[in-house]
DNA sequence: CTCCTGACCGAGC
DNA sequence: CGCTCGGCCAGGA
């Protein structure tokens, strides 16, 4: 439970743009972080997440927030999202069809292709042909 | 109450 | 290239 209501808040909002992360699709900590207005806090987004797992009958649970589809911004699933060593995620991940490649510290990490929601850093290498589509939110309303 | 840690990030050196 | 350093702030000790 937070804090103040102003986390609460900020937690609601965390959860609700993970959600909206499509199916076979992944983002970054600090993209979320953007998202719910606070740029500068993609640490407390890893804490939200980490609270999903406490509570499975909580509004917001492991359940129904797709975790697993946030990633750190250098395209490699946290060593610390699970206890094993986030081999879990990584399952789940290439469960919806997201390609996962081991590296030799046994790091995780996801192919650029599957960053297809709001792309956090293009890799210089990936970022030459890449093409990232308009992504039209429409919450612009001045 | 204070102190420390942490599913992170980006700028600097 | 890689490591360090500040920033952010919730939560447990």
């Amino acid at each position: 439970m937070p804090r103040s209501d102003e986390a609460a808040a900020f937690f609601h909002a965390v959860y609700s743009a993970v959600q909206e992360i499509p199916y076979g699709k992944v983002t970054s900590y600090a993209h979320i972080a953007k998202l719910v207005g606070t740029p500068q806090r993609p640490r407390q987004v890893g804490v939200c997440l980490k609270h999903l797992l406490e509570d499975p009958e909580a509004r917001f649970n492991n359940d129904n927030v797709p975790w697993q589809r946030v990633i750190n911004s250098k395209g490699i699933i946290s060593p610390r999202s699970q206890p094993s060593g986030s081999q879990n995620q990584a399952a789940a991940l290439e469960a919806e069809g997201v390609t996962v490649s081991r590296g030799a510290l046994g790091e995780l990490t996801v192919d650029f292709k599957d960053f297809g929601w709001f792309p956090p850093i293009l890799p210089s290498e990936a970022a030459e042909g890449l093409q990232p589509h308009d992504d039209d939110e429409g919450e612009q309303s001045p």
